[in-house]
DNA sequence: TTGCTCCTCACGTCACGTGAGGTGGC
DNA sequence: TTGCTCCTCACGTCACGTGAGGTGGC
């Protein structure tokens, strides 16, 4: 009688270790590659041979990674004696915490998808004209000048809110009905601004006497930076004014 | 006087830039490498010096990525004509969709997490050990035979859901006292098994008709795997016994 | 002989973060 | 002169997926 030679224990192949394990021989290298798996030995052709300590340790990261455990946990707790459930258990609330984060910022980036998908999307120029329409800042049919297209834009890119935010922000002004018609020919009159000292000063302070003393230090559309960015768009007259209104305001600040 | 040289385009360096998009440079040195946002000119020493288009399409890249949207498709969206809201409000409602499931599987993540936090944890031999106690097939003070120590970790890594699964799919077996008391000495004599052929083709019959045709073709713990990563731990007869009621039971199957 | 499995590089993923080593600007 | 900003590589992230090019096994 052949003696039986007993199918000495590493003969599974990565192929089928992985199937055992549902998993794939490029995951199996990987964690031989970081350590987490040892390997094992070859055969004669050079291809591992693995048994069945090699099955229960990959059984038992496959199961830990399913929940999301990194591997680098992974190898902290199988490395460590078993005899440790507390720890395992602690991970695993850790881990059911963080996950619970995960959706709950999930959950508010999904209501801000559907909010912003529900909006009417419209180009910053459009909100700006309407708006400015629906106060008689600006004509029915009239459309805006050619600088203000790109200054619209800008003002969108500079409040973190967009247009939305720099109207809600300046209703306080265009609310007001009697602002708005004072403040009205003096918008023609900087569009017009003649290259001259004087006349600068005299909008300048004229303008900043109707303007409300500004609640908060510093808005959030920073004039500065628009005068820096819109700069070839404006005349030197009409940057002189920004920086001269600017500086009226700052000096009513307590 | 000496010539106002307005703030002529390209003036912000990278640095400010970012801060007004509230953003890194990093970032805006990566979209320029994969060409979402246009390289703009440099200055005398080399500086990137940007304008309000580029701050204008950053703050939208910005904006977009927000919401989690891919540059990829944050991309297409930018390039094409302004004109087509339509498509970006169907891409942020796919958005939605998508962290929707994300959210639906993280609740089943957490649940299954709480629920395994929640369990005993206990390593697979002492789950086995009292189970078996319980069923009076291992006596109250007698351990486990050595090599089955190894055998019910295979046991485990074999079946889908672990050892639990492997009891819960022979609770129909444990569950029948009739059973397993006329089990009991065959599982002895199968411990004690002789190299002799009679003896097993007996036990193997015997403990054929004593089990239940099983009801599903294919058993999630493969018999012949088992076979195969204990090989050196069963003696030849015991292997032999295998290969013959696995045959057995075969042959009951339709 | 053919198709299947295995082997070892090595690049790709996604959106940047983080030095390293050097230079310009105020 | 000093500290700040900028520059360009180039590696690292996390857990593998995906060829490329070649060889062993049945």
């Amino acid at each position: 009688m052949a003696a039986e030679k007993p199918g000495h224990e590493p003969n599974l192949r990565i192929g089928e270790l992985a199937e055992l394990a549902a998993t794939t021989t490029r995951a199996i290298r990987y964690y031989h590659s970081i350590g987490l798996l040892d390997e094992p030995t070859r055969d004669a052709s050079g291809y591992r041979r693995y048994g069945a300590e090699d099955l229960i340790r990959l059984v038992r990261i496959r199961r830990l990674r399913s929940l999301e455990m990194p591997l680098e946990q992974i190898a902290a707790h199988l490395s460590q004696r078993e005899g440790e459930p507390r720890d395992l258990q602690a991970s695993l609330r850790e881990l059911a915490k963080e996950v619970d984060e995960q959706i709950i910022a999930l959950q508010a980036l999904k209501e801000r998808l559907l909010h912003i998908a529900a909006s009417t999307l419209a180009l910053p120029v459009d909100t700006w004209r309407s708006t400015l329409r629906a106060q008689g800042v600006l004509g029915e049919h009239a459309a805006l000048p050619d600088g203000e297209h790109e200054a619209v834009n800008l003002l969108d890119a500079l409040h973190p809110d967009g247009v939305e935010g720099v109207i809600t922000q300046s209703s306080g002004l265009l609310g007001n009905p009697e602002l708005v018609r004072d403040l009205k020919p003096l918008l023609l009159r900087f569009r017009e601004l003649p290259d001259d000292e004087a006349a600068v000063e005299v909008l300048a302070s004229e303008i900043a006497a109707l303007l409300p003393t500004p609640e908060q230090a510093a808005s959030p559309v920073d004039i500065e930076t628009m005068d820096r960015l819109l700069g070839d768009r404006l005349t030197p007259a009409q940057r002189r004014f920004l920086r001269r209104l600017r500086g009226l305001l700052e000096k009513r600040r307590p």
